[in-house]
DNA sequence: GTTACTGCAAAGCTTTTGCATCCCT
DNA sequence: AGGGATGCAAAAGCTTTGCAGTAAC
């Protein structure tokens, strides 16, 4: 956690609290999922506070913002590149550790410069089967 | 243009305006986009008419909803199965015609019973370079 | 004539912002 | 002590909804 003061963070513990909920979830939490986890710790802590923090982690490229999901935004504090399962019925999200080896054919790259993809994979879960 | 009549749609003009100009579109309208082009030929357009439209074309399959742009929801009206190349810097959205084979390893995929996915690509277009 | 659609306005959600206060360094 | 962070409330932006009037079938 030093790191973050390392990197002219300052730790208050409504932070502290942030980070300790998001350090190695796979949930893919929401700003309100953050908000409700947090808000048991400290019932001050407000939507503004998440939010900055938020910003501020992603803007130093510690945490994703990710797309996921048509009506909020969802974070994931893995910045390591990988992809997503979801479920179509459970909405749930599940990380994809696996580099794949996709190359678009030059007449459809044209003179596009890639840097990056993401892959959302869409299905049915075990537990909705 | 007949066949939105055959599965039940009634043919307002209003609609065909918005079918007519999503029919071939290739930009990914937001719906705002495509409330300010439809306005100029009916000045009484309101944004009902454009989601409620988006909304039952959605339902029926006739058009797919985007979720490439975090601060707003994007319209596709190809839907057969593509991917797409987004520019980092203008946000241009460009569609990708290539079915990639891609497998997730057994270990991964568990018992998740996959549907389809969806690639993005990010990197910078040349027009921004 | 029925039924579904339109358009206005209001409301709902998520996210952002202004600002006074607070507290980490 | 100084500068950034917090928290409240208000506002902003996108999307949905209620409802009365209207038009397609």
């Amino acid at each position: 956690m030093e790191r973050y003061r390392d990197i002219g963070l300052k730790l208050t513990p409504q932070r502290l609290a942030i980070l300790e909920f998001l350090d190695g979830n796979t949930s893919h939490p929401s700003a309100e999922d953050i908000y409700n986890a947090v808000k048991e710790k400290f019932p001050t802590m407000s939507f503004a506070t998440v939010y900055n923090t938020l910003e501020t982690l992603r803007k130093r490229g510690l945490l994703l913002e990710l797309n996921i999901d048509p009506e909020r935004k969802r974070y994931d504090p893995n910045i390591e590149p990988h992809h997503h399962m979801i479920c179509l019925r459970c909405k749930k999200v599940v990380d994809v550790h696996f580099e794949f080896d996709i190359k678009i054919p030059a007449e459809q790259l044209k003179d596009f410069h890639l840097l990056g993809n993401h892959i959302e994979f869409y299905g049915i879960c075990p537990d909705c089967r």
